[in-house]
DNA sequence: AGCACGCCGACT
DNA sequence: GTCGGCGTGCTC
């Protein structure tokens, strides 16, 4: 039998299938390992035939590595459609498994257990020990109800105990293997009844077909519609997969699930230890546990029979990797929906414009939740024009509104969170007499000051560098400060609330591992009164306490120009906003802004997310952007700068002769990135855009095009629908 | 990704 | 003469 193998290389040149003896056993799916060349390497098994495509001298197999097949035949399927999408194979199965089961062995985390020995009966045994030697016999009671962990008994007994027990041949030792189970939070939530609106949803997902947008508004209660259908594709014997976006993954989430579904559900993110996160995995490969929650990389969960597939907040860019290897999630989700056959809802309380589009052109199935439970109230949306703060003499942060709003809600005992999406203190300096702006030395940006160590630091390449007093060129000793970030709204906040305590959450204060799991909490007991923060604080966080949401400049998304820069506002506008007044209490919102007129700031105001879509897509529409196209991004990275240009130049020329010769290409541009060099390398790009629906068309050209000018000192990459162009 | 082969510059 | 720089090419 021949085998066809693909090696765990993650090189383009060596990303194809070779042929192997391979003897009887073998199985589409195993791992191997096969020699390549001069070199032992692991594989995967894709498939077996007969005879072999080419007329080499065929190599066999060495070694099967596991006893049963660990890819499961959907994700072979899978890994082929994936590769359309210009991945490698081998970033594929690097991707289904986790990187723990690579490298040949499985190492299985084993701990020694206390057990009594079976041999003796309990009863005799126990009254034998004397009543004085009480802690033998609370740990012998304690064994006779089950196993217990060596280092927990030694913890809560001693270690001359358990040692007394195990001479006197009472209790026996022995290792086991161990799941490590990260942890969630205990809640315990009682099943709750559906409400009418939650029930109907919920009806027309399991009477239905195809794929769902659920679009709900913040507090809808999305959540509960998606326990009942993952419930209901449970019962029917199948399994289910729940992605959220990591920030999401709290422990409150953990614990709505484990509280829920108990065991049967397995944790998958990137904060997971290598251990704990090959233990979920085998989990969910061995049928132990039949429910996948997790983040972006859980839609690989190893789970035959799929039943459903749950996106939630579908429109948030954790979704798409931004780097190597690039793949949409959604289009993970919609392949293994199909091949299993599953209910896959993407659910949003802003969904993206293009998958509202498809919603509106029958691709996906609409489903509407416009109410919050239980008659919450959606808080109130006011802007303040921050131009005539400016002209009023007021040049702070804060306008006087804001002022006056914060220093009522804190009058009131309620909670304020202020959202600035600019960390540090200032985003830069300039020397008042020269103008000297200090830069990166290996990034084309300005650097950020952070007040708290002094720093002044590169936020592309993580660069830090001491901070200056005066100026390098002309030694003036007056440097200004450019747009405030984070740190300096914190200090401002303290200056201007000196009795409120405030806590700060941006990637700066979240640098530790459980760092941001930390402030919430803080805040969320109430030992803080106010949380500054940046994008981490928006999402999907409910606190009860907060009455106030202060949205220090809200124009920020929009001014990165590109075509989904209203989008994002909108998005990010609403939903800051969920976070104001989700229980009894009503909320206010207040966006402080310089151009009050923007179209997204209307519609936001009165949560008017159809209106938001119908001028967005017209809009797309005359700039012929996506949904209406789709733009592929060549990036063109060298050293040298020469290199890198021309390389995007020639790849330009051989796209216009594609265009010539009649490829769906609609428009070519050439240029340089937004930022011209990052970490030392120039960034060329040449942007594409093709008819909306000429990806299989026209793409794999592009990607061999890029594969061909990757070269040398040129490295090109190709993405599609770019989340921005830096 | 490795590893060998191969073709030019500086050295005991 | 030869040691060794890393460009180029190959791996079923």
């Amino acid at each position: 039998m021949i085998a066809e193998v693909i090696v765990d290389i993650s090189n383009s040149d060596v990303d194809k299938v070779y042929d192997y003896l391979a003897a009887d056993g073998v199985l589409p799916g195993h791992r191997v390992l096969v020699p390549f060349g001069r070199q032992k390497l692991e594989g995967v098994v894709i498939k077996l035939k007969e005879k072999p495509d080419t007329s080499h001298a065929l190599k066999s197999i060495e070694r099967v590595l596991d006893p049963e097949p660990l890819i499961l035949p959907e994700f072979l399927e899978l890994a082929e459609f994936m590769r359309k999408k210009n991945l490698r194979y081998a970033d594929c199965f690097r991707l289904f498994m986790p990187s723990r089961l690579r490298g040949g062995a499985i190492r299985e985390l084993k701990r020694n257990y206390l057990f009594l020995n079976p041999e003796i009966d309990f009863e005799s045994v126990y009254s034998d020990v004397p009543a004085r030697a009480a802690a033998q016999r609370a740990l012998l009671k304690e064994l006779s109800g089950g196993a217990l962990r060596e280092s927990e008994a030694m913890e809560r007994y001693s270690s001359s105990v358990v040692k007394a027990l195990i001479v006197k041949e009472l209790i026996i030792k022995k290792p086991m293997r161990t799941f490590r189970a990260p942890g969630g939070m205990k809640i315990a939530a009682e099943k709750p009844v559906l409400t009418p609106a939650q029930q109907k949803v919920a009806d027309a997902v399991i009477g239905g077909e195809g794929v769902f947008l659920l679009h709900g508004v913040t507090g809808s209660g999305k959540t509960e519609v998606y326990m009942y259908v993952i419930e209901k594709a449970l019962e029917a014997g199948k399994t289910a997969i729940m992605l959220v976006p990591e920030i999401s993954l709290t422990p409150q989430m953990l614990g709505l699930f484990r509280a829920r579904f108990g065991d049967g559900v397995a944790i998958l993110h990137s904060g997971l230890s290598d251990g704990e996160r090959t233990d979920e995995w085998t989990r969910l490969r061995n049928g132990e546990a039949r429910v996948a929650l997790g983040a972006r990389s859980a839609i690989f969960a190893p789970l035959s029979d799929v039943g459903a597939i749950i996106v939630d907040e579908e429109h948030d860019s954790s979704y798409i990797s931004d780097s190597n290897p690039r793949y949409f999630t959604s289009e993970v989700a919609e392949f293994r929906a199909a091949y299993n056959g599953a209910k896959l809802i993407f659910g949003s309380a802003t969904p993206s414009v293009e998958s509202y589009f498809k919603a509106v052109n029958g691709r996906y199935r609409l489903l509407e939740m416009p109410e919050r439970v239980g008659n919450a109230k959606l808080p109130i949306l006011e802007t303040v024009d921050m131009r005539e703060e400016i002209k009023s003499g007021n040049t702070g942060m804060f306008s006087a509104r804001l002022i006056r709003e914060i220093g009522k809600a804190l009058a009131e005992k309620n909670q304020v969170m202020l959202f600035l999406n600019r960390r540090g203190y200032a985003s830069f300096l300039r020397c008042r007499q020269c103008g000297y702006v200090p830069k990166c030395p290996d990034c084309d940006v300005s650097l950020t000051y952070h007040k708290e160590d002094n720093t002044l630091r590169c936020h592309y390449c993580g660069a830090k560098f001491k901070s200056i007093d005066v100026c390098p060129l002309c030694g003036y000793d007056d440097l200004k400060e450019g747009k405030t970030g984070t740190e300096k709204l914190e200090e401002e906040t303290k200056r201007l609330f000196p009795d409120a305590r405030v806590l700060r959450m941006d990637n700066d204060t979240t640098r530790k591992r459980d760092a941001y799991v930390d402030i919430l909490t803080k805040f969320r007991r109430r030992e803080a009164d106010i949380l500054v923060g940046t994008q981490m604080i928006a999402k999907g966080h409910d606190f009860k306490d907060v009455t106030l949401v202060g949205i220090i400049d809200a124009d920020i998304a929009l001014y990165y120009s590109d075509y989904r820069s209203a989008e994002r506002t909108f998005q990010l506008i609403t939903q800051v906003a969920g976070r104001a007044g989700r229980a009894e209490k009503e909320g206010k919102v207040v966006m402080q802004t310089f151009s009050p007129n923007h179209y997204v700031y209307k519609y936001a105001k009165s949560y008017d997310y159809k209106g938001f879509f119908r001028n967005e897509i017209r809009a797309r529409e005359l700039t012929k952007y996506p949904p209406f196209t789709k733009i592929i991004r060549l990036l063109s990275l060298s050293e040298n700068e020469r290199e890198a240009s021309s390389a995007a130049r020639s790849m330009a020329e051989e796209i216009a002769s594609l265009k010539k010769n009649g490829a769906a290409v609609l428009r070519i541009q050439v240029m340089q990135s937004a930022i011209k060099r990052i970490r030392a390398y120039y960034r060329y790009q040449v942007v594409v855009w093709i008819d909306a629906d000429g990806e299989d068309a026209v793409c794999p050209a592009l990607y061999e095009i890029g594969r061909k000018h990757s070269h040398g000192g040129v490295s090109v990459f190709a993405e599609i629908n770019p989340q921005q162009m830096l």
